[in-house]
DNA sequence: CAACGCTTTGACAACGTTGTCTGCGGTTTA
DNA sequence: TAAACCGCAGACAACGTTGTCAAAGCGTTG
């Protein structure tokens, strides 16, 4: 079979997108037509019908989403943006996932980004998906003031923020149990005998990890334990310094019993500390989030999973509900968080 | 502090987002003047470009890029498509990331989506790229044809593929090493006596899952062992139909003493499987792509791993290349591959 | 048979922006 | 002193599409 295409062959003169007035003048009739035909308008006999038809198909006409937009009502473009930690990593790219599905059914694109945490970014993409007039976006704020979006609102762009609560602004959200997912984790552990439970966690400028943090202290003082401000570590945002943070807690005189971990990669550089210090079976883990083959490691991770899936549909959902003119007050929607014991988090107080 | 601001609150009136229009009227101006100053053209005057960027501040003035780009000529959108397996997966979410960290650096937005191997949904969403004028696209191919391509780069869309080659289409090609890779893997395993080796792979409708199995093939070739089509299995397109697989083979009379697995997700399968069995520290595992976490098992994963992060950048660079006009004869890059053992692959024969 | 109504069609303006071109003062040059 | 030129400003058309409206054709009604 030789159907070989090639684009440097002879027939690759560029030639121009075909417009509306093209297939107009090729089917022999007024430009108005055309639309009512694309946009499957009554009122055209089936002849003319037949015959814009046959020429759109010649020409292989595609009709220009932002020239409509420009043009109808409301200028919707079908289009919505995602700010999101960072697109690699696995809680992100869940969530982007399950947006993209609810999208995907009503034929909207997505404009993903990654903030990186940082605040600036985060103004800047939202300037960037606002010049490219996004009917909405679906959002992890980073900075610590999201006011800004105000003026944005205003002028008719819808706003869902997911995983973290907006600063300064009244939005809709849509999160996991934080504070009472670390309460379970904490209960989890004092259960089975714990007293000395360490806290290790991301940075405070986030609003989840506040909350879990919140957590953490609750349940030790639901628990009757005091706090001990030695066995706390904020600002871990990668696994390396989690690593280091838990192998330095490891290394104290009096080290904890237990580790609750509030995050993903910091659950992952609490195993790697653990593993190097060869404690795993002594010292329990938990972990907030699920982790990629936590059941595989031994021993296996325990972990306060959240259900991004559903998160992120609940978001999407939500964005879709105010696009489709909702406007009533904000929600909060906040999902259940589930203890999976996997056994590092069934480890006993050991000596 | 009494910033909070509330959507619901009396200043809720959606006022229309300004325009150029707008802002020339209130700066007392005429549009084009607006327009250069926006756009940093020279020739106006200084107190008029303070008028104007006052004025702009004032209504929140933002350009609209859909307009912006209908008419400049040419009609660049600043916008780019990218076309991927899936987006939760971390191999696609890597590629996502470099892309977009190239992107980024000249103001284009990404917009990204998943095919689910699904020939009809690449077309689809082609189709809804094109049609908001994406001035490229970034894509893994799923069909087995991509002729239907050639229509769109005519009328002047760059196009570069990631991963696997377009077929009935030349395009320009970013690949890992997938033949050369999966003979290292091969190799690893017959440096270290085996003879019985099973290959576990994803569908052959997949080019990469083709050229890691003429990998493993010429491997066997190379050191003259026959090729038991028993110990081949194909079409594993998830870890449990991998799992389930490596099982059945591991029960077989003459078990394999190794197992290539070609695929991140058949991977992972195959550990599971080793692990139900009792068998991992039996028989030999390489996978081709990295594992998340592959370090912490036991034992740790032995790899061929791409260099994604290399590869999403390659792709990306060379489509802005396009985009930039450069016309030259379409290029394929391979991006080569590193076995990195850890463990599973330095498994001796058995008995 | 005039008046009306219905169906089908297309001319035209408009969406928000920028490319082209012309106009206006004022200066330099022939 | 006229001609040419400069720097600056804005009027206008156009990008590809759709909303509005009027016209044309044709049948029905009083």
């Amino acid at each position: 079979m030789d159907r070989e295409t090639t684009l440097s062959g002879p027939n690759n003169e560029l030639r121009q997108r075909a417009t509306i007035r093209d297939v107009a003048a090729l089917a022999g009739v007024g430009l108005k037509t055309v639309s009512r035909v694309i946009n499957g308008e009554p009122g055209v006999s089936p002849e003319l019908t037949a015959r814009v038809r046959d020429a759109a198909d010649r020409l292989d006409f595609r009709p220009n989403l932002g020239a409509r937009s420009l043009r109808r009502a409301g200028g919707k473009t079908a289009t919505i943006g995602l700010l999101l930690e960072d697109v690699s990593n696995p809680f992100s790219a869940a969530i982007q996932r399950a947006i993209e599905n609810v999208a995907r059914s009503r034929g909207v694109a997505v404009f993903s980004a990654s903030v990186d945490e940082d605040p600036e970014r985060e103004r800047a993409l939202v300037s960037a998906f606002v010049a490219r007039r996004v009917d909405g976006l679906v959002m992890v704020p980073a900075g610590r003031d999201q006011s800004y979006l105000l003026n944005e609102v205003r002028a008719g762009l819808s706003l869902v923020f997911v995983d973290r609560a907006p600063a300064y602004l009244d939005g809709d959200v849509v999160l996991a149990a934080n504070q009472s997912g670390a309460e379970d984790a904490v209960r989890h552990l004092v259960e089975r005998g714990h007293r000395r439970i360490a806290y290790l966690g991301d940075l405070l400028t986030i609003s989840t990890a506040r909350d879990r943090h919140a957590g953490y202290e609750a349940g030790l003082r639901a628990a009757g334990i005091p706090i001990d401000p030695d066995l706390v570590r904020h600002d871990l945002h990668d696994s390396d310094l989690a690593d280091a943070a838990a192998a330095d807690l490891l290394r104290r005189r009096e080290p904890p019993t237990a580790i609750f971990a509030s995050q993903n990669l910091v659950t992952i550089g609490a195993v790697r500390a653990l593993r190097s210090a060869g404690r795993q079976h002594d010292v329990a883990l938990v972990g907030f989030d699920e982790v990629p083959l936590a059941d595989l490691l031994e021993p296996g991770l325990t972990v306060v999973a959240q259900d991004v899936l559903e998160i992120g549909r609940l978001a999407a959902e939500q964005l879709f509900r105010r696009l489709d003119g909702d406007r009533s007050p904000t929600v909060r929607q906040v999902v259940p968080t589930r203890l999976i014991p996997r056994g590092s988090g069934e480890v006993a107080p050991g000596r």
